[in-house]
DNA sequence: CAGTGGTCTAGACCACCGG
DNA sequence: CGGTGGTCTAGACCACTGT
C-alpha cells in the first residue's frame, strides 16, 4: 500500500491544491477503483500528496457532494456506485440538452415581441410595478428535424436591452445570447412538471393527434446575481421527451 | 454594527458549533435579513460568536450550498432570494410529500407478493443472477381521501426479509418500515418523468375518465450503503399532482 | 489602500468502528 | 486498542473588490 502516486499535486500550479487532488481522485474513481472499495484514509492522502488534512477534506467534500464517494464514520471513505449515464437537466439549455441526448437541435421562431406581463409572469420575474413590458419569445424546438417541444419564454429586459431574431437564429441558444450580450449566466432554477394533453393548436405544431399526452414544464431561472432572468413554459411530446433528475439527501 | 448577538454558540452543546451557527444564521435569513443584503464578514462572525474562521466557513458553506446565501469574492456574503414555498421532492416518501402539501395521506393496498423480477426490474435493482424473486407492492394513494396516485414498488429483499400487510398498514409509509426494520435509509435516487394517459384500469382506480393525462414517475432509490433499495413506478393524476424541483449549477 | 472571500498549514481532541 | 472520519483552533498568505 501507499506506493508513490503517479500524479502529484503541484504547489506552484495556479489551480488550487484541493482541486488538483479532486481531479486526481476523480480520475482514479472513473478508471480503476471499484464501487464500495475503500480509498486511502485522509491521513494517508495527506502523506501521499504532501498536503494538509484540511486540503484533503476539501477535495473529498467535493467528491462526496457530487456522489463519487461516501463516508462511514469510523470505517473509511468508499467509492460510490458508478454514475448513471449523463445526468440530464443540470440547468442546460434546450440546445445542450438535445446534444446530450444525441439529437441535432433545431428551432423555428414563431414570434418575438414585447408584451405587457400577466400577473403570473410579473410574479415569477419579481417585476416592480413600473415595468410595463417583457420580451416574449415563442419557439418550436426540434430534435433531428422532428418537432419535440414548444417553448414560450418571458425575459425581463430593461429598456435599452433587446434581442433580435437574427441574433437568436445565429446563436441557436437563447442562453448563449443572454450570456454573450448581457453577461447573464443561469445559476439556479425552479421547475414544476405536470402532465397535460395537446389542444388543437399545440397538436398541429407538434404534429401529434389532439389529446396526446404532453409534459408541461415551467421554469424560473435566476442569474448569478440572484435576479430572475427568465420564466419559460415548455410543452414536450411525451413520446419523444423524458425528464431525468437525480436527488440527493 | 457588530452588536452582541442575542443567540450564542454554546461550546458545551452536543450539537457541533458550525451547526449551531448555521441554525442561528438561517433563522436571521428567514426572519429579518433582506435579499441581497450583506451579512457580517467572516472575520466579524468569528468575533461575534467566538469561533474560528474555519468553523464560520463550514456554516456558511452549508448555507451557500442550500441556496440561502451567495458569496462574491472581494465583496462579501449576501442573502439569496427568499426560498420558494416548500421545495418538494427532496427524497421524501409519499406520506411526507402529502403532509408538505397540506393533505392527509392515505392508501389502499392492492397487492403485496413475491414475483420473479422482469429484466427491467433486475437491471434497475442491480440484482445478481441467483436472485429469483422480489417483493412487489401495489398501492393506491390518497390525499384527503381522494385518489391521487398509483404506486408499484419492487423491493430487493433477501430470503429471510419480509414485510407484511399489517406492518405496512400500521406505519403507513413504506420508507418507515424499511428504516425501522432493515435500517435502510434513502440516500439518493434517480427519477424519470414523462406524460402519459390513463388506460381503462388506471382510470377506474384513479377515478378519472379514460385518456386523462397522468404523470408517470419512475424512481430507483439507493440506500446509504449505495445499494439499490427500491424501484417504483408512480402514476399521478395530472389535475391533483405537480412535481417541483430546484436546480443549482 | 483596507476589507472581503479563497486557500492552506500543523496541529489537537472527539466519536465511532472493528478486531 | 488503533485507525477511521468529524470537529475545531489560530494562525498565514493570496486574489479580488471598492475607494
Amino acid at each position: 500500500m501507499n506506493s508513490e502516486p503517479t500524479t502529484r499535486v503541484n504547489p506552484f500550479n495556479i489551480v488550487p491544491k484541493y482541486h488538483q487532488l479532486y481531479d486526481i481522485l476523480r480520475q482514479q474513481i472513473e478508471d480503476g477503483w471499484q464501487p464500495h472499495e475503500a480509498i486511502p484514509s485522509e491521513r494517508e492522502l495527506e502523506n501521499l500528496y504532501n498536503v494538509s488534512r484540511t486540503t484533503v477534506r476539501q477535495a473529498l467534500n467535493l467528491l462526496v457532494n457530487e456522489g463519487y464517494l461516501y463516508r462511514e464514520h469510523g470505517r473509511g471513505t468508499f467509492v460510490a456506485r458508478p454514475k448513471l449515464q449523463h445526468s440530464l437537466h443540470l440547468l442546460t439549455s434546450f440546445t445542450d440538452d438535445m446534444r446530450l441526448r444525441g439529437l441535432q437541435p433545431g428551432q423555428r421562431l414563431l414570434s418575438l415581441k414585447y408584451v405587457e406581463p400577466t400577473s403570473r409572469v410579473r410574479q415569477q420575474l419579481d417585476l416592480s410595478a413600473e415595468v410595463s413590458e417583457v420580451l416574449k419569445i415563442d419557439r418550436l424546438r426540434f430534435g433531428d428535424a422532428e418537432p419535440i417541444g414548444l417553448h414560450t419564454a418571458y425575459l425581463p429586459l430593461a429598456g435599452g436591452q433587446a434581442i433580435t431574431e437574427e441574433e437568436l437564429a445565429a446563436r441557436g441558444s437563447l442562453y448563449d445570447v443572454l450570456e454573450s450580450k448581457f453577461n447573464l449566466l443561469p445559476a439556479e432554477a425552479d421547475e414544476t412538471l405536470e402532465a397535460t394533453v395537446a389542444d388543437e393548436h399545440e397538436a398541429s405544431l407538434l404534429q401529434v393527434p389532439m389529446g396526446s399526452p404532453l409534459l408541461l414544464i415551467e421554469r424560473t431561472t435566476w442569474a448569478q446575481t440572484r435576479r430572475p432572468m427568465e420564466f419559460v413554459k415548455m410543452l414536450y411530446r411525451a413520446d419523444r421527451y423524458k425528464y431525468a433528475v437525480h436527488i440527493t439527501r
